[in-house]
DNA sequence: AAATCACAATGATGGCCGTCAAGCGAAACC
DNA sequence: GGTTTCGCTTGACGGCCATCATTGTGATTT
């Protein structure tokens, strides 16, 4: 089970319930997550005396789009989201950081500034390391560019496979497979494959961005799979989802070949 | 100018009408261009002692997806297409590879089989270099992998802003945007940036894939913009693109903001 | 408790674009 | 040279989905 800071919201503003713990490197929880778990306890501290805590309440944004980039942001607990803006305001949600996701790594490298915003969609702390650190440490252990270099892999394998079903699947298909790795990213592994019963963390509005629809769209995609009994909303905003079969779930968007 | 072996179809056959001169990595003028480039003399000798030449010819097939990843290949001139199947046997045409580049790399950082298939569009001299090769340089050249590692970041890029334009953009904004990344890929710096003219390398099928559509709406979206004079579509295959004003293209997918 | 706000749901409408089908042309093969 | 094949083009049709507008709902505020 993740454990997390507990905040709750009176009037109007974001409280945290447990007062931060005086966390660092070493007992962070994320860490065995992260690409400096390559590190020895030396480099560790070097991070650790470098490092800027910052507390990041939903809605603070923690850098934008066209930001220089001074430094990689780790996060410990909660989500950031990863934005970008079109003409119009609106924005896509292109990505969810989950704890133990480092930022802006990819600015650091190219040098360039950010190509999307982040904004926290729930409590988050998370943890400043300036440019100067990062890069004494990609110097002197080179296994810390190889952990980003597998990471930099995946991120791009994902987006790829996006690409792919964007072009290829209906606003139904693709929906679905962002229920399903929704649900997958909250569960545990312990947890049978049987059924599941997560609160989502973003709003319709995000979640129609993310697969390139609109809220409208997701709405009436609902409806159809909570009438199929596929899916069932309930809840404040309607965002704890249950599914009684994955199964049924998946095969909405992997349907099987050979029946 | 790019320079290129010169092949020619005749009966049906690709025949190279210059012989494959004894290139090796230190005369390879795709060399300054790849990662290798960091590389000392003893280091390349290494890759030059294990690399094996092929040459592929349109419609050859490098790898398949799924298949285990013994090696990276680096491709030296022509082009290699990168795809992607779906059920239906349909491809989406992910990347278009140039010289220089070197295939693989990611899934031999992420020890998994390709997760996409590579096939040549124009007659393409490639160098095959084996695993063992390749993870002895990253472990004796930390700078290796950081070039990697950008140039992963870079295709990162690439890769979200595609995401964003097919969700953003129509699908004209999307061809227009194709066209002038194809033109700029071509293009020498010399070159004026007032009008263009280049031979388009893939089909309109395979342009359709890339933006997420299909040849029919190409061929309409073609009419349209050959109308208005934005374009104009000759030669064998209607292959060659010529286009009097590049900034007219650009407003397609760019509309000036403040006007 | 009424009012306000943000977000979600639902309906009506229209357009972009995907699908199906036919016609066309160039290259390839016999 | 004729036939086949493949890809491109063009037309007709329709559906999916975006857009606009309205209503509903829960949370928060006064």
């Amino acid at each position: 089970m993740r454990i997390q800071a507990v905040h709750v919201k009176s009037n109007g503003e974001w409280k945290r319930t447990v007062p931060a713990i005086g966390t660092n490197c070493f007992t962070c929880q994320a860490r065995h997550r992260t690409e400096w778990c390559v590190l020895s306890d030396d480099e560790l501290r070097l991070i650790d005396d470098n490092r800027v805590g910052r507390e990041l309440l939903p809605g603070e944004v923690l850098f934008n789009e066209g930001d220089d980039c001074r430094g990689v942001y780790c996060v410990e607990t909660g989500l950031i989201g990863i934005r970008k803006y079109d003409a119009d305001g609106n924005s896509i949600l292109l990505h969810l950081s989950m704890p133990g996701e480092t930022l802006g790594y990819r600015a650091l490298l190219t040098d360039t500034d950010f190509k999307a915003s982040a904004e926290a969609l729930e409590p988050s702390p998370v943890c400043f390391i300036g440019n100067r650190t990062v890069r004494s440490l990609l110097e002197q252990n080179p296994a810390l560019g190889l952990r980003f270099l597998k990471r930099a892999s995946n991120e791009l394998e994902e987006a790829e496979e996006k690409i792919f079903h964007n072009v290829t699947l209906s606003v139904r298909a693709r929906f679905a497979h962002l229920l399903a790795v929704l649900i997958d990213r909250t569960l545990n592994e312990a947890d049978g494959n049987a059924g599941a019963e997560i609160r989502l963390p973003i709003s319709r509005t995000d979640m129609a961005s993310m697969i390139g629809t609109t809220p409208e769209s997701v709405s009436r995609t609902i409806r159809k799979l909570e009438d199929e009994g596929i899916v069932h909303f309930s809840g404040a905003g309607g965002r704890t989802l249950t599914v009684p079969d994955l199964e049924t779930l998946a095969n909405e968007f992997e349907p099987q070949e050979y029946l």
